[in-house]
DNA sequence: AACTATAACGGTATTTGTATCCGGGTATAG
DNA sequence: CTATACCCGGATACAAATACCGTTATAGTT
């Protein structure tokens, strides 16, 4: 095994944390969180949608910073279900 | 362009996090912690030593998780400069 | 002294996935 | 009919995450 592909679980837990982060983004449009998080529309739309279902670290940190909300809070909203 | 390479910030960046998740490792050997969060030791050493930079968040939740330390720490602490 | 075990580092190779750009599609508002 | 906002799918350069190899260093044992 080289790298093992998404487990849905992992799919699921992506969609979570996107559906958190469009809540937290209300009123303000896709282009324009994007832009003051450094990174491009798509990619933060794609988060969003969970089509990029495990994002870097630091993509969500600047994300959270923009939207003024935890990363700690983020996380364990996105904590599909316990082991 | 289609994925510009990380930029030398980006690379630091990832030290500094590497740093600080070593840190707070204390005592507890590679293997071990590695185990507890769900990943290989040998992620965990690459991540400790920034030859992963922009690790997956998911991957750091974890991790932060098992080493008892706080993800909005984790990001305040790898934040290199103020641009 | 020789041997054994644990812990960490470095490099290579592999598969899978991110983050980006592009073009097109839909719907709503002015 | 122009503008804004969102979504979809393809294409692509670059990186994550894993496994395997050897190397080093320290500590404990025989």
């Amino acid at each position: 095994m080289v790298r093992p592909p998404l487990t849905p679980e992992e799919r699921l837990r992506g969609e979570q944390l996107g559906h958190t982060l469009r809540q937290a983004r209300g009123e303000r449009s896709i282009v324009e969180v994007a832009a003051a998080a450094g990174m491009s529309a798509e990619t933060l739309r794609k988060i969003e949608t969970g089509r990029i279902a495990t994002p870097a670290f630091f993509t969500i940190a600047a994300l959270a910073d923009v939207l003024d909300i935890s990363l700690d809070h983020l996380a364990v909203r996105s904590t599909p279900a316990p082991t």
